[in-house]
DNA sequence: CTGAATTAGTGGCATATACCACTTTCATGA
DNA sequence: TCATGAAAGTGGTATATGCCACTAATTCAG
């Protein structure tokens, strides 16, 4: 027969998936600590930055995440004044989202961090690969899981 | 210049790795819900049924999971009569975990669901990437971390 | 222009996870 | 044997996420 699983490994992409991130995020969260910023928060702070005060709907739809949730994640940090939120001019229902200058300077300051932690791994898999793996699980998060739940409605 | 980020895209590794993460992670969940399970209760699951009545901490280890965490994740399980612990034989203090007979049931249930979730993703980014995707995610999840705070204590 | 359908967010509830402070058991050395 | 310290879990608290039901604003057909 094949030889036995190796304990801990698992065929199932998804479970694969999560236990890694349950590793790295430990990792970043360590390196994060200083600031403390989780992972989490340091990511959402970034793409607000990036982005030009996008709508939490447009947010939650880069980082692919679920609107409810983006609400709930972003509430820690609107209380500790990082992020604020503000009416669309043009279209009421929609809510832009920016960090506040604190927020900026928070986001500067858990960069350092960060740096570190990202140059910290790729030391460890490699740069190329590190590229490679991202590459790939941009890949996997775009995928079109559309479930074709029965004959496509005409 | 570089062109810009495309949208939605981070260098961060944990970013993208959580991105992917939530993304599969749905896909999964959806596959599996005529079950009642999610992704993630189907893994462990699957990781006890594997195991030999597995002592917590060593799960958890397996999981690459907080001890606690495994503790509050196990809880609607047993609650829902999947699974059930008792007290190691030897050492008061450990205990073990396995599933019921209901729990074996629900197992081999949703591992059908789980196969065709499985097999469409393979479909889409091909068995062998998905193998050297898992490949590179065991090892991501296998690196050690260790944070050398600072000098080494003597 | 008015009522139905659509769109954007919110709040509630449930699971997923982490860390920390205990409590209970063991293991150990004096 | 007994005090100490290590090991295994539990519970509390906080963030991360998802789904669903609901509300507010818009859009659109008639």
């Amino acid at each position: 027969m094949t030889k036995a699983q190796p304990p801990g490994f698992s065929l199932c992409n998804n479970a694969t998936l999560r236990r890694a991130g349950r590793s790295l995020g430990r990792f970043y969260d360590d390196m994060l600590a200083p600031s403390g910023l989780k992972g989490t928060q340091f990511g959402l702070l970034f793409q607000i930055h990036v982005s030009s005060e996008p709508a939490m709907g447009i947010l939650a739809e880069a980082l692919i995440m679920d609107l409810s949730a983006l609400g709930h994640t972003l509430k820690p940090l609107i209380r500790d004044g990082y992020v604020e939120t503000f009416a669309d001019a043009n279209d009421r229902r929609v809510k832009r989202v920016r960090l506040t200058p604190q927020g900026e300077i928070k986001l500067e300051e858990a960069i350092k961090l960060w740096s570190i932690a990202q140059q910290r791994f790729e030391a460890m898999v490699g740069q190329q690969r590190a590229a490679d793996l991202r590459v790939m699980l941009d890949e996997v998060a775009e995928l079109d899981f559309e479930t074709p739940t029965a004959a496509p409605s005409v």
